[in-house]
DNA sequence: CTGAAAGCGCTAACAT
DNA sequence: ATGTTAGCGCTTTCAG
């Protein structure tokens, strides 16, 4: 119906050239001098007439899409989406829009979609990097395109990050179940070099020995199909009917583990005690509710978001990279209640 | 550092003209009959060379930006968070990318939102449409813009829309409530005319009522503070302390109202048998194990998007309108045991 | 203070 | 079968 306007319309229409019309609604006026009646002419009929730039042509132009590229492992995990939520928010507030891709922890579809993002120019990237992916974004680096990673990072990349004490906040959880009276506790987690896992896997250890316990691990190949996980958590349950405590290395991973705890009639904390890696809705409502490491979702989109607007719209491109370390909080609550 | 390459470098480059190399690229070279070798010698060339078209600059000339805008209510819902995991899945699988936003269920927030992906000039549009947003809704459509709703519609307005069949699963939901021996039944659920809920709350009065007993409905403001859903529920839970169960209408609702039970300590389904919407990890794991109604997630996201491809695609635009309605399961479980 | 004009990279009608 | 060229709508330099 109504016929999408171009700035040339606005300029026949109201007699003036179509850089005056730039330069106006661009913030340009004071700069060139444009007389404030101008302006306020200008402004009122683009307001009436419900004018819009193309975005479009603009981005051609001016080579800024004002899009951030969001990758997340997946975006129906509770944790990436709530952090999806809370950047989108901030991004929106600032004039930019999100899109977003879900990783899988795949390196091979993770560099085809950092490819796709590229071509359709986004501005700033954000990423939950699987292994394997140093090179492209380094590439991304390279090319000057704003990166910023977090929930892990890439050691033998220099980038702007922002995760949370990965080592601490396990070694705490750890702590707490052996000061609990626990002993024979294994870690589950995904067979991953993944920094964050990685270092939550130390955390493990290292409380642990420190109290003279042999470490015991499960390591589990990452897939998005549950069963996949589920089967081979039933079976290190079964195979080791000694543990007295779990502890999850992830909330996925935790859910399964529930799934499983339930499906094996164990009873929590008598027969297994439980610690979980991010606290969300299933750990608070289980029966007993389970003890979790809450991250602070609010901080990290925030920090993440400021770090990526700083590097946007900063002058220059070479400032120092920085790398944020939230503190979490570990939730005390029945699942590993003293033995 | 390796300059961004346009279609004229590699014309120079091969000593061919742009347009010869935009056909090919674009698949045109059977019409307009390029020789095979030369098709060969292009695509190897742009490949060696890792050219990428200019996505925007495309754009800008064919007016497509094989983009979808995906509205849903909120990213960090978990039954929106899984179809949009599945529709993005099913989008790049097609060559489109999503850009997503959270409605928050606000008109305004809702309007603003099509506003800016208007602008952006999004192929088509996903929208789980809040209230009062059939104006904005009937322009897009009006515009030739492909738009398909989900989870709800709007009557007033002559769309393409998928949901399920929200009153008889609701009926159904509550005559097993009445089946199970419970009579004093109440229906949780937000204030709002929303086809789905509305439905919702039609199954459930007639369900009741079919049975000779009164319908106690309960309606919450929709808020995206769980606090203001977890007050009017412990309320409302406190001040009917003669109710034997509860069918929550969402499930957002369901958690909120998990939470207040367990705060107020109260045994499931001894003091109070329960029924939600939607199937989830909280309501597999939580003791019992709620009796839910599970959504075909992936059953709607295939459809949503397959309608839609089939509109982007359309030659015509002057297609019947389709309205999907799939089936859900009632998963029985422990929380509506008989009395 | 304002306007003319070049050009971002691409597509497609038109020419050859 | 391949090349020429006119824009898509906008920003911005350069001239008044």
């Amino acid at each position: 119906m109504k016929k999408k306007l171009s700035i040339i319309d606005i300029a026949n229409s109201l007699n003036i050239s179509k850089t005056t019309i730039s330069f106006i609604l661009n913030g340009k006026a004071q700069e060139k001098r444009i007389s404030e009646e101008l302006v306020a002419t200008v402004l009122k009929y683009v307001e009436e007439v419900g004018y819009k730039p193309n975005s479009l042509a603009k981005s051609l132009r001016t080579g800024k899409s004002h899009t951030i590229g969001l990758m997340v492992e997946d975006i129906s995990n509770p944790f990436f989406a709530s952090i999806a939520r809370l950047i989108e928010d901030k991004a929106y507030e600032n004039g930019y829009k999100i899109i977003y891709c879900s990783t899988d922890n795949d390196t091979n579809k993770t560099q085809e979609l950092i490819v796709m993002f590229r071509e359709r120019h986004v501005d700033g990237y954000i990423i939950a990097p699987p292994e394997g992916i140093e090179e492209d974004i380094r590439s991304l680096i390279k090319d000057g395109l704003p990166v910023v990673l977090f929930d892990r990072h890439l050691p033998k990349v220099d980038t702007d990050f922002v995760e949370i004490d990965n080592f601490f906040c396990s070694y705490n959880a750890t702590r707490h179940l052996v000061d609990q009276g626990y002993r024979k506790i294994a870690f589950i987690t995904f067979l991953s070099s993944q920094t964050q896992l990685n270092s939550r896997l130390q955390g493990f250890k290292e409380a642990v020995l420190e109290n003279g316990i042999e470490p015991i691990i499960e390591e589990i190949l990452f897939n998005h199909n549950e069963d996949l996980i589920i089967g081979p958590i039933t079976e290190f349950l079964q195979k080791n009917k000694h543990l007295d405590a779990v502890f999850f290395g992830t909330n996925h991973m935790g859910t399964c583990g529930l799934k499983v705890i339930n499906a094996l009639g164990l009873k929590v904390p008598r027969d297994l005690a439980i610690v979980s890696f991010d606290d969300y809705d299933v750990f608070k409502l289980y029966s007993p509710p389970v003890t979790a490491i809450a991250q602070p979702i609010e901080e990290i989109a925030d920090n993440v978001i400021t770090v990526l607007l700083n590097k946007l719209n900063a002058p220059s491109h070479h400032q120092k990279t920085r790398s944020i370390v939230l503190k979490t909080s570990l939730n005390v609550r029945g699942s590993s209640e003293k033995k």
